[in-house]
DNA sequence: GAAAAAGGTGAAAGTATTTTCAGGTTTTTC
DNA sequence: GAAAAACCTGAAAATACTTTCACCTTTTTC
């Protein structure tokens, strides 16, 4: 069993992310193109898959399409294409996420997180998320917390599952921005920060003093249980 | 492999319940009280659990909790109890819908189609649900429709996503704003009408002759692929 | 085929959400 | 411990979403 099969032709980039997994605890095999990895994935037990798109031989979204109906396992897709319309193909040929080269590690690693906890955490299904006293419900986006029922706005709701989906992890703002906003918004910082605030006055018992929601200084945020 | 059980002590609501399930193609064991309920999951594979919460003997939601736990099935809760945190208190411990009795039979099947599919379809997964030329995201709240990427309200997708997950199917009006809306709304049926037309004007080629969401005269409505 | 019932449309009013900004506070740096 | 940087707060403006309503069109009923 392995957690992460990477499938990047470029040997510095697939090992300098193998690297950074490992070092977040992950398992990690790489496979230079799309036939080696098909072949692993056939023989091995994998859980997620990163795939780059422009792999040399075999078309990416081929590899993206048989992964996902053979196997069907949570894959990532990496890519350097600038076509929106990309981001859209993948989806629809099963990945569960796309990040645009060049990508920052940190984000890479945050989304690996979410998407592998979405689907092997135990405490995480069908949509609801829980972590100590919360849990979260994406059909309502509402919280239960403390046996207290919150609702949430679809901006508050998403930066705390981010974070949730991280927990213990320290999130750089600008990966929230990313994860929350969207990579090519143009929002302020202070957007964040406001949304933060707005989440801790719900969450937390003294938001002045916040427990779960807490500050990091000159990095960003984490989410403590 | 038996694809829904239910757990429920009145016979005759139990058999209802059962036969309505066979006519719409799932098979369905009974358990007539929650002992015999998880010595039947201990020794069958099953899909789906429908849990009544009031039955003799063991409490309904420690059933419910060891069902999420040791089994992590797609559970459906059944009660009659009118207090709210007993809602709270269900998907807390691991339930994934919650239908109060005097249920609707029409309701229920549809809740069933939504939960099985969201778990079983292999078009559905990691909260990206394909159907056609339909790739739903419900982290975002998006529709890919024919590679256009259109961003729907938080009704307008709640209400897209329902009629999808039963596609094919004819949904009664008030099942719908039962669904979208929840039971205790007392929202006029004019705002059913109305947002299927703004869903009609963003989905469909031409909204006066719609193809997806297509009326059934005096019952509801229906999405075709 | 007229009347009744059901559904569709467009606009307006009411809410809620999101963003921005200015000024305040806390933390870090030197 | 003063200055700078980072963060927090509250209010206002802008935007988006939801609901309702009056009137119109289509379908069904008799």
């Amino acid at each position: 069993m392995t957690d992460i099969l990477i499938i990047e032709d470029t040997a510095e980039i697939a090992e300098t992310l193998q690297d950074f997994l490992r070092r977040d605890g992950y398992t990690c095999e790489i496979a230079g193109n799309g036939e080696d990895g098909l072949a692993w994935l056939a023989q091995h037990k994998v859980r997620l898959v990163l795939l780059d798109l422009m792999l040399p031989g075999v078309d990416g979204f081929q590899v993206c399409n048989r992964i996902h109906r053979e196997m069907n396992l949570p894959l990532i897709i990496l890519s350097a294409r600038i076509d929106k319309s990309d981001k859209l193909d993948a989806l629809q040929l099963g990945a569960d996420d796309y990040i645009e080269k060049p990508y920052d590690i940190d984000l890479l690693l945050a989304r690996v997180r979410a998407l592998y906890r979405r689907h092997y955490d135990e405490t995480a299904r069908g949509g609801i998320l829980t972590e100590g006293e919360f849990v979260l419900d994406s059909a309502g986006r509402t919280v239960i917390h403390r046996g207290k029922q919150l609702t949430l706005t679809m901006k508050e709701y998403e930066l705390l599952a981010f974070l949730i989906e991280n927990k213990g992890k320290v999130i750089r703002k600008d990966i929230l921005l990313d994860a929350v906003w969207g990579r090519d918004s143009f929002s302020e910082p202070s957007t964040l920060t406001v949304h933060i605030k707005w989440l801790r006055d719900k969450i937390e018992k003294d938001s002045k003093n916040p427990k779960h929601i807490v500050t990091v200084w000159g990095v960003g945020y984490k989410f403590e249980v």
